[in-house]
DNA sequence: AACGTTCTTGTAAACGATTACATAAGGATC
DNA sequence: GATCCTTATGTAATCGTTTACAAGAACGTT
């Protein structure tokens, strides 16, 4: 285990000074005997430059900060899992911070941010507050947003249209000849619960669907817990034959309810997921579900990160990724297929 | 978005020099007047210390990194999420790196390492081959290991007790009068998968009951997918009426295909996984399974590492963690309750 | 009044790299 | 062979902190 070996000690050792050491060492040009005495010296001493030093003289850490909202959700983990492989493979590493979804240690963390222990955040803010906004504003190094922000708020940024989303699902059940679709919804003051309300409402109106609250039911959390509770509402008050619900876990919970009044899916209500997470395949029935494109988002966060740490100005980039459907178990065939 | 301040500027503003605005700010005596002073020229200036300054002078990044083998597995997540709650209560960082199973990416990671930009090193490896041995052994920064190790081989770890936590699982199936109780593994060639096997052994022997190989399956991965191929080899070569699963993922496989296969859990066949997330009680019926304490495995390795940072010569620990059951609906109850 | 404490504050040297600049040496050109 | 250009290497400054040390100031003690 050897203890430690600078600069100078290679320096040293190969009888040159420090800085043909660090030219070597970093491909710039040098004569023959310096280049193989210096390497001799380095792997010798087994020579292994300090991240820190570096980072101070060249201001920049090669660290990207992910700030996520809750990683309990299996879709935070899958953009995490992309974000750390498209950051790592540009050379980053990866500073994870599971700020809960509380704001304030979102902002604690952003203060810290500004010691500059990172080149770059990624931040996907569940519920958006004046004050998150000012934070980030605040902030010194770059930042990219996934997920919507106010109007006026400039920000790189990705974001899902989670309203074509439930559109596409309120169609694929439409087709079906479902009739009375139900919206079991996350909490509605986040901003993915905001968008996905107003996307149900959208698309139930395009198709000529009545709006009634009974049809409608909001969980405290995306979890499965609060989406337990919120279909057992829905289900006691209201005989939907379709439940589009805002996230697979809030699917899940769904199924499970309906498993536990020995209502079939599909047979009987067609239950549509969001996120196209692991477990809508791992669901038994295996879940129909939205695919907000998380993994795409994921990764165009990040390069669009990394382009900004490249070229710091840029324009600020606004990217859409769209929305598909992914048909399994839960929903039945469509009924009179297309012409 | 105030660009940037340094000790020199804060110096200049308030009239005193650098050694006093940074034992000001770092809570060292001071006279009140330098105090004053020093306070109004930081908040106008909006100054925040450089995280890598600092760094390089005590050495101490105050980040610490955790290698998982793979995200995919939501135990892994458990544990991220637990030490991640840990480190950064005590005031550092989480630097994370998702080397996928490889043992030759976790080594660069190693390698990387030695750059120094983590204090300290919580992995778990899948495989622990003599090369990533060899290289923890060369690693310059404390190590905690969650799993076991090679004989002789020195590391904090912390590591369940997979073998007991079997012999529960089947001690309970056994109650529960089952007689023909199968094992679904992960690939043995794993540190888990070895143990667990051997923990079925024991257990199945303790209990009187036949090692048959028709009854042993071994999935090519811990994943729902290998898991799938493998109870649909098991349950077309033997038809056991309890199924132990190395894994939570595997153990949805399973019920799965014998959904698929039209046999009740837990009527005609009861179901057990390991590791107790999330999972098994989201599925349908929610999974008994055996809680082999990732989230305190986690937590000790977590303490283990901030205690090695503080006292580098303490003693090398162990910490094993025992491990429960948490029954649930796809195992019956005890046909004949304890006396 | 001289002296020894104690308390503040400033000066300057680290930490370990990168890099602008200077200098020396080697070739090329005429 | 003198001049210029190129290339190789060394010297030293720098990144932004922390901190050992020194120097003064203030104060109490005898």
């Amino acid at each position: 285990m050897t203890k430690k070996s600078t600069l100078v000690l290679v320096a040293e050792r190969a009888g040159v000074s420090i800085a043909s050491v660090s030219r070597v060492l970093n491909g710039l040009p040098a004569s023959d005997g310096v280049t193989e005495r210096v390497r001799e010296a380095a792997t010798a001493l087994g020579y292994v430059p300090s991240a820190t030093a570096r980072s101070l003289k060249v201001g920049k850490t090669m660290q990207i900060a992910l700030a996520v909202a809750d990683v309990g959700n299996p879709v935070y983990v899958a953009m995490m899992h992309e974000v750390s492989r498209v950051v790592t493979e540009a050379g980053y590493r990866l500073v994870l911070s599971s700020t809960g979804s509380d704001p304030s240690d979102q902002i604690d963390f952003l203060a810290g941010l500004n010691r500059g222990f990172a080149d770059g955040l990624i931040m996907s803010p569940l519920r958006v507050t004046d004050e998150l906004v000012a934070a980030l504003q605040e902030t010194r190094v770059p930042v990219v947003i996934i997920g919507s922000l106010p109007a006026g708020v400039e920000f790189d940024n990705v974001r899902a249209d989670s309203a074509k989303g439930i559109g596409l699902a309120v169609k694929h059940l439409v087709k079906a000849g479902r009739e009375r679709i139900a919206f079991i919804n996350g909490p509605v003051d986040t901003v993915p619960g905001a968008a996905r309300l107003a996307g149900y409402v959208r698309a139930m109106t395009k198709h000529g669907m009545p709006l009634v609250a009974d049809m409608q039911a909001s969980a405290d959390d995306f979890t499965y817990r609060a989406g337990l509770v919120a279909a057992r509402e829905l289900f006691s008050q209201s005989t939907p034959d379709a439940v589009v619900c805002a996230n697979d876990l809030l699917a899940v919970a769904a199924m499970k309810e309906l498993s536990t009044r020995g209502i079939r899916v599909p047979e009987q209500v067609a239950v549509i997921g969001m996120d196209d997470t692991d477990i809508a395949e791992l669901a038994n029935p295996s879940i129909t579900s939205v695919d907000l494109g998380s993994v795409k988002r994921a990764r165009a966060a990040a390069k669009l990160l990394i382009r900004r740490l490249e070229t710091p100005d840029a324009p600020v980039e606004q990217v859409v990724i769209k929305p598909s459907l992914t048909v399994r178990e839960s929903t039945p065939a469509a009924q009179n297929p297309t012409p």
